[in-house]
DNA sequence: GCAATAGTGTCTGTTAGACAGTATGGC
DNA sequence: GCCATACTGTCTAACAGACACTATTGC
C-alpha cells in the first residue's frame, strides 16, 4: 500500500465573494486593486482574504466585504465552490472557499468609513486579468447564477423592490444571453404567482408601464424558464 | 473602521467524502471506524482525512477513499460544500471540504491489499450518530443527490450496468421517498432517449423484463420528474 | 392454472411557444 | 400626429398525470 503523504498543517484559508448587481442594463461584479506586495501588485482581484480562527468561512467572506468595500448588509450570499488547485497562490498553498453574493445596490447598507482599497464595479463582459484563479471562479459563479434563474426566483436578489415586466425581461435576457418573446414572458411570470402589483407606474418618455415586486424574499425553487 | 482578526495561519483542510451506492433496494453510504485518539474513538465517520501539501481536495478526497476503503476507481465524485463551524473538530481548527460519491459497487474497483481500517456499508436510513458534524454533511449530500436526480441522468452513476425499468423506478421511489404511477415512469424515462435497449431479460419467478442501460456515461442536465 | 411481475394506451388538463395588433403617454 | 414602449389573446403541439387491463413466465 502506497505510503500516505505528510499531512498539510499550515495551510491557509481564504474567503472570496463575488458580489453581483445589475445596474443600467449591465451585470457587474465588485473587485478590488491588489496592493500588498508582492505579487499581483496593482491587478484587479475578488474582494476576500483570510479566515480568522474564530470565524466560518462565510463570516470572513461578510467581514472581508465589509473592510474592503465597506458593504454592510442586504445582500444575499451563498457557498459556490472551493478551489484548491495547488499552485493557485503563488504565496504558498492557499485553498479558498468562494462565495457567489447579489445585491441590489439600491438596497445594500454602506459602511459610511473610509476604506484604504480600491474597488470597481466592472461588468462582467469587460473584466480584465484578475489575479490568482479569479477570473474561473467568476466563470463559475455565473454559471452558478444562470442555472439558478432558470430553477428560482434568485432574481430577488439582484432586481430593485420594484420593477417593471420590461425591466425583468430584460434582466433575464441580459443575464441568460437569449431573447424571450414578451408576451409568453408576462404571462409565465405572472402565473408563477411570484410577483405582486404595486399601484405605481414608471414614468419615461413613453406610455407608463405598472410596477411590480416580488412577494417574497424567500429563495423558492421554481421551474421559471 | 473595526480592526481586522487575526489571520488563520494554521488551519488543518481535510476531505470527507459521502459515498453512496444502491444495494438491494437500499441506498447506502461509506462510513469508517475511527481509531485514533484521543476523540470519537469507535464512532463511525466519513471516510476521509487531511489535504496535503501537493494535492488538490478533490485529490486528497480520492486518496482517503483508497487508503481507507480500498476504493481505487470507477466511482463519480462531485463537490459538494465546504464546513468551516469553527468548533466542528475537537482537536482545533478544521475545515473540510466535502465530496458527493456515487457508485455501483459491482463496477467499482477494490484494492486487493489489506486496510487497518474498519469500513462498512450502513442504509442511509440507519445512520448511527457520527463524528464530527457528519450526520449534517450527509444529510446535505442526500439533499444535492434528490436534486439532482430530478434535473439530471445523475442516477446512472448509481445503477448498474443493466437494470429493468421496474428496477429504475424502485431506485427513484426509494432514494425520492415519492412513488410514480407505472406507466407514465416508463413513458417518461423512455422519450427522454437516455436509455438504449439490450438484448438480454432478466429472469425471475415471473415474466422476464427486458434490461436496459444508460445510452452514455455522461452527466447531462436534462428534466427528468 | 395460479401467482407474480412485465408490459401497454387513452383521455384530459396544463403548459410552452409561435405569433401581431392596439393602447397610452411624452413630446 | 408621431414616436416609443406597454399591454394583450389565440392557436397548436407537447407534456403531465390519472387510470386498468393483458402478457409472459415459473412453479
Amino acid at each position: 500500500m502506497k505510503k500516505s503523504f505528510q499531512p498539510l498543517r499550515f495551510a491557509i484559508i481564504a474567503a472570496d465573494s463575488i458580489l453581483l448587481a445589475f445596474n443600467n442594463g449591465v451585470l457587474e461584479v465588485l473587485l478590488m486593486k491588489i496592493h500588498r506586495p508582492p505579487y499581483f501588485i496593482n491587478q484587479w482581484g475578488l474582494p476576500g482574504g483570510l479566515v480568522s480562527p474564530k470565524e466560518t468561512a462565510e463570516d470572513a467572506a461578510r467581514r472581508h466585504l465589509l473592510e474592503k468595500g465597506g458593504i454592510k448588509r442586504g445582500y444575499y450570499l451563498e457557498q459556490l465552490c472551493t478551489f484548491s488547485r495547488v499552485d493557485r497562490d503563488p504565496r504558498g498553498r492557499v485553498v479558498s472557499v468562494a462565495y457567489l453574493g447579489l445585491c441590489d445596490k439600491n438596497r445594500i447598507q454602506f459602511s459610511k468609513d473610509i476604506f484604504p482599497y480600491e474597488v470597481r464595479w466592472f461588468p462582467v463582459k469587460k473584466i480584465p486579468s484578475l489575479a490568482y484563479d479569479h477570473n474561473e471562479i467568476i466563470r463559475v459563479a455565473l454559471e452558478r447564477l444562470r442555472a439558478k434563474l432558470e430553477y428560482t426566483n434568485i432574481a430577488m436578489a439582484l432586481l430593485p423592490d420594484k420593477f417593471t415586466l420590461s425591466e425583468l425581461q430584460t434582466f433575464y435576457e441580459d443575464v441568460l444571453g437569449r431573447k424571450f418573446d414578451k408576451r409568453n414572458f408576462r404571462k409565465k411570470f405572472l402565473l408563477l404567482n411570484l410577483l405582486g402589483k404595486t399601484r405605481e407606474k414608471r414614468r419615461g418618455a413613453s406610455r407608463p408601464a405598472k410596477l411590480y415586486r416580488f412577494r417574497a424574499h424567500v429563495l423558492k425553487t421554481v421551474k421559471i424558464m
